[in-house]
Formats: C-alpha cells, sequence, structure tokens
DNA sequence: GATGAATGAGCCTTCATTCAT
DNA sequence: GATGAATGAAGGCTCATTCAT
C-alpha cells in the first residue's frame, strides 16, 4: 500500500509534466519549450523534468507518445460506438476527428508544432509513420467494407481514397489552426462527405444528418 | 555606377541569406536555425545576419515573406495563363499547387516549420491571414464564375467549398512530409477532382484529363 | 542485542559507504564521485550517504582518514613484527610500502586523488600533517638507532635522509600510477636500499636478500 | 598587418585563459575549476572560454599541454646547456627541476591536480606517457654516457636506474606539496645525488659543490 | 561593407541535500 | 533506520548580438 501511493504518486508527476509540456508548446510553440516552464507550469521544481525524463528530448517524445496514444484511442473508439454499418463508422470517425475535444485549437496547435519538426527529426518520423500507418489502415478497411473488389471510380484506387480522406481532414486541422474564425467543424464534416459522396453514392443522403 | 554595385551587393547578400535561411530549416528544423548555421551555408562571415536583418526574428519572418511571395506568384501566373474558361483555370491551379516544384519536399519541409510555430507569433498569423484571405478570394472566385447564385449542394455555401478545396490541398502538402512515399501528385490531383466533381458535373470529365 | 544489532548494522552500512567511495574515485577519479555512484556502488539508496554523513565532504574525508589508518596499520605492524634489528625494521618497511597490497595500482590512485586535492582543502591538509609527521618520526626513529650523534654524511642530517626515503617511496607510487608497466616493487625496494647505502654501509650487504 | 594583430589577439586570449586555468587550480584544486572562475581570473566574459576551447575538458587538457611543454623546455635547456661531461649534465637537471622556477608550489599543487585525474582519464593518461618516455629516455641516455656496457650495481640495470632518480625527483616534489616547510630543495638536491653516488663514484665529489 | 572575436543572457543538466513515507 | 521523490543552486554550453578592426 506504501509503495502503491509512492508509486501511484511518481505517475502523477510524470503525467502532469506531459501535460504542462502539452500546455507550454501550446502556448508558446516548440521553439519556446524550456524544461523551466514546463516546470514551472506544472508547479513543480526545476529539476524535476530531468529527474523523471532524463532529457528534455525525451519529455518531449513521450508527450508526443501520450498525444498519439489519445488520438488512436479516440478513432478506435468511435469505430468501436458506431454500430456495424461502415457507413456509419465512417460517419462518426469524420465527425470524430473533426469535433472537439479532437479538434480543439490547443490540440491542433500541438500537432502542428510537432509535424513541422518531424522531418527533421527521426525518432519523430518513426512515430508518426508507424501511428498513420494503422491509422491509414483502419480507414481503407471500413472503406473497402463498402463497395467491390474492382471498384475504380475517378481512377482513384480504395488507398489513395482512404489517403485522401485523410489528407483533407489534416487540412481541415491546420485550416482550425491558422484561420480559426472560418472554420466551422460542419462545414468541414460536410465536405468530407462531399468528397466521399462522388465515390460512394450513400453519402448523398447522409448529408442531411450532420 | 559604384553604388548601384554596392547596392545590388547588398541585395544579393540578403537574398543568399534568405536562401540559407530557408535550407537550414528545411534540414534541420526551425528549432535548429542559428544564425551561425546560416551564415555557414551562405558562405558568409558570423556577424553578417545581424547586420542585414538586425535580428534573426527578421531574417525569419524575411524568409516567410518570400516563401510567400513565391506562393502567390505561382497561383497567380497559374490563373493567368489557364486561359478564360474556370474549369480550366481551376484545374491548373490545382495542378500547379501539387506538383513540382510547389509541392517540394524541402520547400513543404519549411511551411510545415513556420505553421508550427505560427499559433504562438503574432507576426506569423497576421502575415498567414493576409495571404490566405487573398488565396481564399481568387479560389472563391473562380467557382463562382462556374455556378449561378444560388447554389447550395451539399448544403455548402460557395465559400466553405473554397476553404475545402484549399484544406484538402494543404493536407496533400502535408502527407508529401509525413508520407512521402505514399504520396502520389497525380492521385492528389484526382482527389481534388473528385471532390469538386460532387458540386460540379464539369469536372466528372476532366478526370480523363489528367 | 536488538541495540546490539541496529549500531552494528549502521557501522556496517557507514564501513560499506566508506569502501564504495574509494571505488569510486579509484575508478573515477575524485571529480567523478557523486553521491549517487557511490550509493550504487554500495548497492544501497539513493539518500543514504547524507543520512549517515551528513554532507559529501564529511564522507571523503572519513574515507581519507580510513586510507591512512590502515596505512598507519601496516608501517606500524611491519616495524612490530621486524625483530628487533633497526636495519631488519626499516627493510621490512620498505617492503611493505612498495609491495602489494599497500603499493597496488587502486589505492595509490585514491592516494593519488586526495593528495590533488589536498593543497587547496585546509581539513585534508591537516590530516596529511598529521599522519606525515608521525610516519617520518617513526622511520628517523629507526635510522637514528642505527648511527653515532654526529652523523653527518653527504652533508645531510637523519632528518632530511628520513624525508628523503620517504619521497623516495613516494615517488615510486606515484611511478605506479602513471607508468604502472614499467614500474617493479622489486627494483623500487633496491632503489631505495641503494640509496640508504650510501649513508648506511650495512645495506650494501642486504641487496642480495631482496 | 591587420589581420596579424587580430590573430596576434586570439592567441593572446587563449595564452591568458590558460594561465587563468592554471591559477584556479593551483588556487581552488582540479574540483574547483569552474568556466566562470577561469573566465573572471582572466578577466574576460562567460563564453569566452567555450568559443576558444569549445569544452571545458578541452581547455583543461590544452593546460596540461602547455605545463608539460614547459617542463620539457626546462630539462632540455639545461642538458643543452650544461656542457659536455655527463655529470654536469645530471648535476644541473637535478638543480634545474628541483628549485624554482620548477620547483614552485603552484606549479607543483597544479602538476599533482592533474595527476590525481590522470588514472581515470585516457587523454591525460597518453599525454603523460608519451612525455614521460621522452623524459625517462634523456636521463638515461646521460647515465649511460657516465658507465660501461656491462654495469649493474645493487643489481639494478641503467633503465631502473633513470626510472628510480625520476621517482625520487617526483617524490620530492609530492613533498614540496604536501610539508613545503620541511621541505628544502638543497636537501632534495644532496639526497638525489647520494642515491646517484652508490652507482656512479664521480658523484661523491660532486657533493661539495651544492 | 565585411569580419569574427567578444559579450552575456539563458538554457539544459547534474547533483548534494532534504524530507515525507 | 531506510527509501527515493523532490528541491534548487550551480555549472557547462549555446547562441543572438555587438563592435573594434
Amino acid at each position: 500500500m506504501n509503495t502503491i501511493t509512492r508509486t501511484e504518486q511518481k505517475q502523477l508527476t510524470r503525467q502532469k509534466l506531459i501535460e504542462a509540456t502539452f500546455e507550454v508548446i501550446a502556448a508558446e510553440g516548440f521553439s519556446g519549450v524550456t524544461m523551466a516552464k514546463v516546470a514551472q507550469c506544472a508547479d513543480l521544481s526545476r529539476g524535476i523534468g530531468n529527474f523523471h525524463f532524463q532529457t528534455k528530448e525525451q519529455l518531449l517524445l513521450e508527450t508526443l507518445h501520450a498525444l498519439y496514444r489519445e488520438f488512436e484511442n479516440a478513432w478506435r473508439s468511435a469505430i468501436a460506438n458506431a454500430g456495424p454499418a461502415p457507413i456509419d463508422q465512417l460517419t462518426d470517425l469524420i465527425k470524430r476527428i473533426l469535433e472537439p475535444p479532437i479538434a480543439d485549437p490547443k490540440k491542433v496547435a500541438v500537432w502542428m508544432a510537432y509535424w513541422g519538426e518531424t522531418p527533421s527529426r527521426k525518432t519523430y518520423m518513426e512515430l508518426c509513420e508507424m501511428h498513420d500507418r494503422e491509422w491509414e489502415a483502419a480507414v481503407e478497411k471500413i472503406l473497402r467494407s463498402m463497395v467491390s473488389v474492382d471498384f475504380n471510380p475517378h481512377g482513384m484506387k480504395l488507398h489513395a481514397i482512404a489517403e485522401s480522406l485523410i489528407a483533407m481532414m489534416d487540412g481541415f486541422w491546420l485550416e482550425y489552426l491558422l484561420a480559426p474564425d472560418r472554420f466551422k467543424p460542419q462545414d468541414a464534416i460536410k465536405a468530407c462527405f462531399a468528397f466521399l459522396s462522388s465515390f460512394f453514392p450513400d453519402f448523398q443522403q447522409s448529408d442531411k444528418d450532420i
């Protein structure tokens, strides 16, 4: 019991530091992150960050891990809770990705901050690729269950359609970030449906549901 | 004559520094930029960056300016050279944005690097918004010339469609960055056309042209 | 009985810490000593060093004490066990100092580490002077018993001869440290005898004994 | 001319930093060395040390280099200036090593500080071995020129005698450091001569000269 | 105009020390 | 007594910026 409390406390502190890192990135950008600021934001002392994560880089990496984990949980649960119909799964997935709390200004800002550093950091790149693969596979799997084998409208393979849908959602996040006042989740969702409707006629009808 | 040479020399050095900044960002990310690296990359002396741009921030800002200027030139010339038909203008615009040299791994990496810092820097935000406004207006203008006034398919206004198209193209850039091997300009262009075809029937046919 | 066990336990832990300090100095030099490394080397917990010795400085000082104590025991027992003849005492003393386990690479390294810090630390200096005085007095006492009062060969007083012998032995330790492969205890001992033989003819003969 | 001045200035600053490092080691020991203290001692700004030597370790290493260089110059010039007679060369050599400015409390303290760290630092060890090899060879060469080939008194080879003489001088330095008030250069020199006199009868006479 | 040595603020990191458990 | 998480001071190092040459 004594031991458990200590271990729990440690986990709690780590969690606080990761959340503080998130907040600092959101507020000051990637280049504005300082171990001191993180500690202060977490209401802890100077050395604690290095104590728990050894290096700043490690702390940043674990924060990115946490971000991906949350994102993955979101889409997995959206699919799991949407019922068996693929069209419902896809609909719910899109909504989940493009509405709060996933599409949230702070969160998107942090995503962007990491992505901006990704091409020049191997560790980020690898993490990113790993998660993207799973994410893309999940989307493609739903699409595949909606059509016959030799489906190829607009000369695009299913794979490319999935990629494009993902690109579109990422693009809306970016828009959310760079022009938050012009961005409306409803329109973003509609646009995704419109895109899909040119491949899958069923989506024509679902437009009203939004 | 002597004076002219001096002024030209000055401009040349400034240009070299901006290009070097671009290269360093592409190679090492935004957080990897130092005045020393930029100077070295430009094959110039240490203090030269501050000499010409006063501060690092100023150099970074002017580099972003140059980036936007190039981008704007690209889409303006695409529209200008496409002929009078809106559909041709839009087609060429999309191709211009999603093909080299505009959609280039290095260039996109630099865009991302700036965007990652944008939400936390007012100057970047303002610059970004200003350019985006013009860019969005140009796209919307073309779309508007293609349809009647009360156009409202999928419950989306023309404005939102333009935004969505832009978001889509930005999303493909992002994809280009994070998964360069899976990204194919052809598919990205097709996807944009597919998206537009669900609003503008004319695009159905243009699919073959790509 | 319980109390005794506790006290013993405490002594044991202190001893382990001192030994660990010794090991860490030998392995990483004086500047490489940290409380954490010492604790880890002793297979104990982080805070234990300060718990038993209050400060790092105190732990280092007590380790030096232990080192001197061991050294003193060595030469005292060498003298005590050598029989009554001064020449035998001196012979055994020299051998004891210049052969393992006293002349041991690790041990000498630790001596050097402390000596390197000695001139800038009053506490070490005092400890060092105190022990050296006794050590020098013991050597001088043996020498004195070997000669008549007005002994003054080479213009050197007995006192200076004792000092020189000690310096010589210290010098061999140093050599052991800086050129361990070239150092041979046998030669070092012979050299000491050669030095003494130029003051005390008796040593001429003892050369063969080594 | 302009360039020369700049280069000279740079060399001067480097020199000042090395001397300051020397002073700080002498005053506060190896573990008391701080880049800030060195800079302050040299009357320069904080970052200058790293600017010229990259790392603290590098600065310490170059300081050791300078120390060895000075030492080597001392014994080489002593030999060169002593005339052709080996006994004169050896005599002058010993005097040079055991008298100021070479045998100087500060300088010896710095030597000791480095030696204390030597066993745990490969770079120091290598530097040390390299110089020692030359130093020992020079001493041995003089000794060799004083005797016939099959010289082997006290069962010691010439090589071992040279080593022993060096060990003796090192030991006196150590004594100088740990018991400066008891150390007298005159006695140290006499002791060396006494040691040598037991191998080389010629040294018997030279005792008076000191 | 250009250079690069010098400055000094600020950051990451280490580490002795404390103290709640 | 022992543990190890937490603290906070201090050090090495980087880097934007300045300025004498």
